[in-house]
RNA sequence: CGGGGUGUGGCUCAGUUUGGCUAGAGCGCUUGAUUUGGGAUCAAGAGGCCGCAGGUUCGAAUCCUGUCACCCCGACCA
C-alpha cells in the first residue's frame, strides 16, 4: 500500500531535513505567518491559543508563590539602560532605538525594551524604602524586541512574547532561594504541562545573562538532538542595586542594597513543543496544553442522524469540561483527519453510521494513532483517562529519547567523536576555565548547556585540558 | 554580519539563459451535481500591473542599478 507512506503531504519528513520539517509544521498547522517586518511573526489563532494556555497555567503557578503582575512601558530611556555596564554591553548591539516622536527628533533616544531589568530597577529604587517593603515579587507578560541577525519562527524572532519576573529581597539568601524556586516552577510547568523533561542547572560565566551574578537554566533536548534553553532564572546579587541605588533601611537601621532576581520564559517553548513531540504528520500537542483537546469528526455526516449524534457527543464532552470542537464542515472525513493531525489536536472521536448502530465511537490518539473503541455513554469518562495516559506517555517518550541521546565522555578524543557523530547531550567534566569552553566550541561547535544540579563524577580531570575538574557539564549543539 | 539560494494569483512552481503578441500549470477558492471509515470526482467560474523603486528599450517577469524580505550554512542571542 503506497498510501501508507505519508498521510499528510507537503510536510518534509523529519529524517530528510529537520529544519524544513519544522518550518513546514509551523506553516501547515497555521501557528504563525511572516509579517512584512524582518523577523517578526503574526501569531495566528492556533499558535496564540497555545501561548494563552501557557500563560494561564504558568501565571497561576507564579501567583501561588506570591507573585503579582504589573505592566511596564515598552520604551526605555537610553540613559537608564546604560546604568549597568555589563547589561548595556550585552544588549546594546541588538536594540531597536526610537529617535523620532511626532516628527520631532527626541531629546533622548528611547530603546524598545529588549528586557526590562532597568525599568524595574527604576521602579524599585523609588518604591522600596524599608525592609517592610520587601520582598517585591513582580512579573509582567509582554513582548520584547531584540534585533536578531538570524530568525526562526518561535525559536528566535525579532519581537517575541514572554513573561519576565523581577523580584527584590532583603537578603542574598532570600534572592538565591527565589532564583531557584522560579527555576523549579519552570521545570515543573514544562514537565507537567508540556510533557518535556528538563535538565536543571547553572550556566557557566560565559553563558550567563548580561549583568547577572548567576544564571540558572532549564535545558531540553529536541528530536534532532539539539538543545534548547527553555527558561532562565537569574540572581543579580546587588549588582543592579548598586548601579541603580536600590537601597532600603533594614531592621538594624542600616541602609543596605537589595538583592534581586529575574526570570523569563518565552514563546520559544512553543518551538520546543513542536520539536519534542511533533512527527511527520504535523504537530502533536500534549492534552494539558492543547487548545483543542478533542475533535469530533462525523463520518458520512449527510446520513440521517449522524450529525445529530455527533453534536450530542460534542455537547456531552463539553459538559464534561473537555476542550472539544466538532468538525461538521463539508470536507471529506480523510481531510478532517489530516487537519486534526496537522494541528496536533490530541484526540479525535470518529463517529459514523456503523458506530451509531453499535452504540459506540472510535477515539484516536494523535501521538500513537491508536484506535480505541468506546461505548457512547462512557466517552465522557474515558476520554479524560485516555488524555491522562497520553500526557504521561508523551513525557516518558521524550524522557527516553533524551536518555538515549545523552552520552558520557572522559577523554577529549571520545568527547569530540561523540559530539561529531551522535546527536544529543554529552556529559563531561570541566575545570571551570573559560578557555576550555572556547576551545570546545571552536573544535566541535558545541557549547556548555549547564552545570546540572544533579552531578555525577565521571572522572577527576577536565575533559579538555586534563587539569583537575570542578564540575560535570552538559554539552551540546544548541538552538 | 560573512557565504550560498529564492522572490511570478492564497500555496507550490514553470517561463528569465537568447526582451516580443492576451503571463501559464497543479493545488486551493466560488457555484452546481455526484460522493463521504485516511486529504473524493466531474463541470463551470473568480483571482496576478511578475517583491519594491529607478533605469535601458519601439517594447521588460526577462537586461542594468538600488532596495526589501524569506530560506540554508556559519559568527551573536531566549
Amino acid at each position: 500500500m503506497a498510501k501508507e507512506k505519508k498521510l499528510v503531504e507537503d510536510i518534509t519528513p523529519m529524517s530528510e531535513d529537520f529544519a524544513q520539517w519544522y518550518t513546514d509544521v509551523v506553516k501547515k498547522a497555521e501557528l504563525m505567518r511572516y509579517s512584512t517586518v524582518k523577523g517578526c511573526m503574526m501569531i495566528l489563532p492556533n499558535g496564540y491559543a497555545i501561548w494563552e494556555n501557557i500563560q494561564k497555567n504558568l501565571d497561576a503557578m507564579f501567583k501561588e508563590t506570591g507573585v503579582e503582575n504589573v505592566y511596564m512601558p515598552m520604551f526605555i530611556p537610553e540613559s537608564l539602560l546604560q546604568k549597568e555596564k555589563d547589561h548595556v554591553e550585552g544588549f546594546a548591539p541588538e536594540c531597536a532605538i526610537v529617535t523620532l516622536g511626532g516628527g520631532e527628533e527626541l531629546e533622548e533616544r528611547l530603546i524598545v525594551r529588549p528586557t526590562s531589568e532597568t525599568l524595574f530597577c527604576d521602579l524599585y529604587s523609588n518604591t522600596v524604602q524599608s525592609y517592610r517593603d520587601l520582598p517585591k515579587l513582580y512579573n509582567q507578560w509582554c513582548s520584547v524586541v531584540r534585533w536578531e541577525k538570524t530568525t526562526r519562527p518561535f525559536l528566535r524572532s525579532s519581537e517575541f512574547l514572554w513573561q519576565e519576573g523581577h523580584t527584590v529581597h532583603a537578603t542574598a539568601e532570600e534572592a538565591q532561594e527565589r532564583t531557584e524556586q522560579m527555576l523549579n516552577v519552570y521545570a515543573e510547568f514544562c514537565e507537567k504541562y508540556l510533557a518535556i523533561p528538563m535538565i536543571k542547572g547553572r550556566k557557566t560565566d560565559k553563558e550567563k545573562f548580561a549583568g547577572a551574578e548567576a544564571t540558572y537554566t532549564i535545558e531540553a533536548l529536541m528530536h534532532d538532538g539539539k538543545a534548547l534553553q527553555s527558561g532562565t532564572s537569574h540572581n543579580f546579587g546587588d549588582g543592579f542595586a548598586r548601579a541603580f541605588d536600590m537601597t532600603f533601611t533594614d531592621k538594624d537601621n542600616k541602609i543596605k542594597y537589595v538583592h534581586q532576581t529575574s526570570w523569563g520564559l518565552s514563546t520559544r517553548t512553543i518551538g520546543a513543543l513542536i520539536m519534542v513531540h511533533g512527527d511527520d504528520s504535523g504537530l502533536v500537542l500534549p492534552p494539558r496544553i492543547a487548545p483543542v483537546q478533542c475533535m469530533v469528526i462525523p463520518v458520512a455526516q449527510h446520513k440521517e442522524g449522524v450529525l445529530d449524534k455527533a453534536n450530542e457527543v460534542y455537547e456531552t464532552l463539553k459538559a464534561a469540561g473537555i476542550r472539544v470542537k466538532i468538525d461538521d464542515s463539508e470536507k471529506s472525513p480523510g481531510w478532517k483527519f489530516s487537519e486534526q493531525e496537522i494541528r496536533g489536536i490530541s484526540l479525535r472521536v470518529e463517529l459514523g453510521p456503523k458506530d451509531i448502530e453499535a452504540g459506540q465511537a472510535v477515539v484516536v490518539r494523535r501521538d500513537t494513532r491508536e484506535k480505541i473503541t468506546v461505548a457512547m455513554d462512557e466517552l465522557a469518562a474515558r476520554i479524560p483517562e485516555i488524555m491522562e495516559q497520553m500526557q504521561n506517555d508523551m513525557f516518558q517518550r521524550a524522557l527516553k529519547h533524551r536518555e538515549e541521546h545523552t552520552s558520557d565522555a572522559v577523554t577529549y578524543e571520545e568527547f569530540r567523536e561523540t559530539i561529531a557523530n551522535k546527536p544529543g547531550f554529552v556529559r563531561a567534566m570541566w575545570c571551570g576555565d573559560e578557555a576550555c569552553e572556547l576551545k570546545i566550541k571552536e573544535d566541535t561547535t558545541a557549547t556548555s548547556r549547564c552545570m546540572p544540579f544533579e552531578q555525577h563524577k565521571l572522572s577527576d580531570v577536565c575533559v579538555c585540558c586534563g587539569k583537575p575538574a570542578k564540575t560535570m557539564v552538559y554539552w551540546g549543539k544548541a538552538y
